[in-house]
DNA sequence: CCAGGATCAGCAGCCAGCCCGACACGCCCT
DNA sequence: AGGGCGTGTCGGGCTGGCTGCTGATCCTGG
């Protein structure tokens, strides 16, 4: 068991969400430049916008011109279908950049993802064609998009990790230790995910059904693994819980 | 039927690989600036490296310390576990980036993907150091970079996409599509897809089992969507087989 | 150039995990 | 108080994973 407590740190502490320079500031110089907080605010003009939980940010098909930088919250970005079917592509945490389709090219795209809002949301969001002039005048802060995209593919990619996972049993506890990465909160009884989560919502996320997702939760905390309060969920032990691969 | 052919090039057309800025030249002005490769190049001091198919680029816990963009083949990055398994996280077509982590803070960190050839590998590297430097001084490469981030992006949620599919059938279709995207060469029966694709690379891309990969391949075969020649698979008509979800 | 080994493709049978459909209960919000 | 949403449960049925084997193909080294 050696290495436990290190293994453990691995699963708490989201970036502290008011916290300057939260997105990784750059190694060496504390780089005593703007964050990208304020930088995308200074080109809003705006300080900011709040959504409520449940609210659209944006739909497909609506055109793709602006950037977004969520600042509290979480975002779910889905694929929608004709059958009505809704996958989750990802949930995004604090300092997450969002809508960087529109940065891609300059010509008029447009979005094929819905974005909604999963909890009720702060952030700021700037015109793309101003992000990218703001980059031509002070190239930190190309560096500080940079760092906030690699940081997304990190994070997607851990979560293509989880859903190749046969099983989904492994599926269910791997995603289970990504919402711990990217939402968890440290308490005494261990990490709690700080979101409100459906059985239905975690069907979608990892594609599986309500039915399922209720019956593996529920063995889990039979077996004393995770606690689960008003759609609340809490992991005693990750390092325990990572046991759990099949 | 209105819109297949229209549907149809979505699935062709790699980007060019000798073709200058070939990774999404900034809309508008044609930015007659240098592209991503001649920048990594100069900062590289060689003009590129080659790598057998089958070789590895990088380990995991290796420092992360470079910057890699494919030119020419494909890479494979995966995550390995301790039961020998290998789950492929990506495949990366020419002109990825990859290597990110190394961007994302100043700390040494290791690399937690294996990265190895797919197929004859040709690509330029360049420290990460080295890269940060040369975007403060031209905030034109801070937007290649950029540009190249955000494709990487999409490409990877375009996997989730296929990865949330619940029956093998229907990822396996949405896998070879990603591929026709990603790989796809256009020719008069259709589009070939320009890798050598073993079932059991397949199966661990998608989560599967090789006997499943081959049994469902044979389906696609026999019901004449696909043809498969020496492990080069051919797809008559992607917007026949994007029909076949089920 | 050929021989041998290694990797790959294909087939069958067995069994379990999980999807489906349906239903009842409890909690929250209005 | 009521409706809607979320949770818990049960069986039936089938997809797809696992084992074991055979033949084909590719690659390599003598």
């Amino acid at each position: 068991m050696v290495g436990a407590t290190r293994g453990f740190s691995r699963y708490a502490s989201p970036p502290s969400p008011g916290a300057p320079g939260a997105v990784a500031t750059m190694g060496g110089a504390p780089s005593a430049g703007p964050t990208l907080v304020e930088v995308i605010r200074s080109l809003s003009g705006s300080s900011g916008e709040t959504i409520e939980r449940g609210k659209t940010i944006f739909f497909p098909g609506d055109p793709a011109e602006r950037v977004y930088l969520l600042r509290r919250g979480a975002v779910r970005l889905s694929r929608v279908y004709e059958s009505g079917e809704e996958i989750t592509v990802a949930l995004l945490r604090e300092n997450s950049l969002f809508g960087v389709l529109s940065l891609l090219t300059g010509q008029r795209s447009d979005r094929f993802y819905h974005a909604v809002a999963f909890t009720r949301v702060e952030m700021v969001t700037a015109p793309a064609t101003s992000v990218r002039r703001a980059i031509e005048q002070d190239a930190s802060v190309g560096l500080l998009l940079l760092q906030g995209l690699s940081s997304r593919i990190l994070q997607t990619e851990t979560m293509i990790e989880t859903l190749t996972h046969r099983d989904m049993s492994s599926r269910l506890v791997s995603f289970l230790l990504v919402l711990c990465r990217d939402f968890g909160v440290a308490g005494q009884e261990g990490i709690t995910i700080d979101l409100r989560l459906s059985h239905q919502a975690i069907a979608e996320a990892i594609g599986s059904t309500r039915v399922t997702i209720t019956r593996l939760l529920g063995d889990l905390r039979n077996d004393g693994l995770v606690q689960i309060d008003r759609k609340k969920i809490t992991v005693f032990d990750p390092v325990a819980l990572a046991k759990r691969f099949s």
